[in-house]
DNA sequence: CGGCGCATTGAATACATATTCAACGAATTT
DNA sequence: AAATTCGTTGAATATGTATTCAATGCGCCG
């Protein structure tokens, strides 16, 4: 019983392992007060504690993350699920919350939200939150995450279920937005170049579009499927402008897809967009404002709602069933891809 | 002594938290035994495993990572740290590097490579190695490393410490082809529009670029500095175009200075990219591809860079001071944004 | 048939820390 | 002055698992 740990203290120095026995040594305090002097909050005297972290400055110690992470129930870790980083608002979003959550010392994980099974194995990490990056939340996913006690934040979509959190901007209100300016600008024959059908950004966008048409008493707009990709986005435009009835206006569910409309506009049929097609988009990503484009789009607030994400990661921390649904609403910005209001 | 655990039994079902225990009882053997069965290679004859298994599917048990991260003394855990995601390569790089982590049961842990007071929380994680993604390495980062027993793994830069494994592109190579295609459209006022200048990866295109051109009897190119980024590379391209002896070609030290130069000089300039002036970048970022650009420049394989670098990943968790420098060759791909070879 | 190795197994220990528990002393209250 | 509360403190325990240790039983060989 004399001396259990110093048998194990010769051999160390070859691993950085300094343990709070070894700066309990060395503070000449016990164990218990080495690990207060690390918890704020706890009880220890303060000219102690100086003289404890004076020693751990000493001996370069640092509590050791897995260890308080068994025994606390929780990491400080972060899941971010991503489904793909082509689109560039994501990877602001990603950027963005990367550093915020390193400012409150929180750990990031990141995992590609395809395989559910690896999702799994984040749970048991204790997270603190599972972040999801415009991925639709099955509700088996949901079942899981309750029971584990992890609180789930969609971000950039909702769900119809109350068991999750979410960050969204103001759909409505931007497609409305869109559509008012795009009137204004003269034009009826409107087309919606949408995202993939089911998410509820898609849905939302295209609803508020459609209503604000259908107040100004206008028919529903042309309507191509583009899966908020590149590529498809392409093949949609052509379908749109080769036909009979060639829309005047293209309003694509985000920037992505319109950079890929205005190429092809420009490249394949030699339009003048911005005079003769006007096309707008959604999120303004950083290629919106290259000269190259200058796309008209409904600007998406990502530092904020990445603020308001990393807000809802400490207040579902005391009350994880306590979901709120935030909505950071944007502005239209305009550029040259679309005619400007009359 | 007969029952400590089961006292603790009743309320366990509020949390997932089902432990080793809980699937011993439930199969009737003892807790090694279970943990035997989750490791593979370890003396447990088949029908126990088996029924261990299926007792461990029922009760939906999984390991508690950060139970066997702390005894294991490694975590599968794999840092990565990045300066920016403003360059679309290292993103397209992130991606993928998520992907095979995945697949290798390895989880990533991302953190901004700026304050390297994370980097030192990261490394508690016992991760299994650090990845830097075009971050360079300071000698305490080194040095940290090393004591913490993490090997290093440098992505897209070398350094000249022996103590860290890197994985790049052929720069050296790259650069040269990129000489040889424009010397043979027939341009002789070069210039190189340079991203960091310390750099390993600037450096190294620059001197092959340079050399080349010494080789051929022709003087070094014109040079401007534009950091690898979009808005600088705007300023640099203007000051090249700006010149009494304005170069017909400009070579950059990435796609997205590239990108930066092509819209400089077509839309503040009105020059007819790829007939009066020959623009190449470096990485081959998607949107090089893009009609609007159509950027020749040089191919990195980054899905061939990432599978390296998990190679490596596994080859150090053997011996973790057997450090390999990696190149991986690409390929010059040209398109409209350079003069053909007459 | 006896001894020797070998695979298999459970008990015990270790991993590094946070937190409960009980004790202690000091300060305050009655 | 006695009693009571409160902040401090160290010993002990808990977190969930991998692994060492010693014991057991089996097969194989001499």
């Amino acid at each position: 019983m004399v001396a259990p740990r110093d048998a194990r203290r010769s051999p160390v120095d070859d691993a950085a392992s300094v343990t709070v026995h070894d700066v309990a040594r060395e503070a000449g305090v016990s164990q218990s007060a080495v690990s207060r002097a690390f918890t704020p909050g706890s009880s220890l005297v303060a000219d102690k504690r100086e003289r404890i972290l004076a020693a751990a400055a000493k001996l370069g110690y640092r509590p050791n993350p897995l260890a308080r992470s068994l025994i606390r129930g929780r990491s400080g870790i972060v899941g971010v699920g991503v489904a793909n980083l082509a689109n560039p608002f994501f990877v602001a979003t990603l950027q963005l919350l990367s550093d915020r959550l390193d400012q409150n010392g929180l750990r990031l994980m990141l995992f590609p939200a395809q395989g559910e099974p690896s999702i799994q194995d984040v749970l048991h990490y204790r997270i603190d939150a599972l972040v999801l990056l415009s991925v639709s939340l099955s509700s088996l996913l949901a079942g899981e995450c309750r029971r584990a006690g992890v609180p789930i934040i969609l971000y950039n979509r909702t769900t119809d279920q109350d068991d999750a959190s979410c960050v969204v901007g103001d759909n409505a209100h931007g497609a409305r937005a869109v559509a008012a300016h795009l009137l204004g600008g003269g034009h009826r024959r409107l087309a919606f170049l949408s995202g993939s059908p089911d998410a509820s950004t898609n849905i939302e966008r295209e609803a508020g579009f459609t209503a604000y048409l259908a107040e100004q008493g206008l028919p529903p707009p042309l309507r191509e499927c583009g899966h908020f990709a590149f590529d498809a986005a392409m093949a949609a435009t052509r379908r749109l402008l080769l036909r009979p009835d060639r829309p005047d206006a293209i309003f694509c569910a985000n920037d992505t897809m319109a950079l890929a409309a205005i190429t092809v506009a420009r490249h394949e049929f030699g339009i003048d967009v911005g005079r003769d097609l006007s096309i707008v988009g959604y999120d303004d990503v950083p290629m919106a404002a290259w000269p190259s484009f200058a796309l008209t789009t409904y600007s998406q607030p990502a530092a904020q709602m990445v603020d308001e994400t990393v807000r809802l990661i400490h207040a579902l921390r005391e009350s994880p069933s306590n979901h709120e649904a935030v909505v950071c609403p944007g502005k239209l910005v305009v550029r040259g891809s679309s005619r400007p209001v009359a």
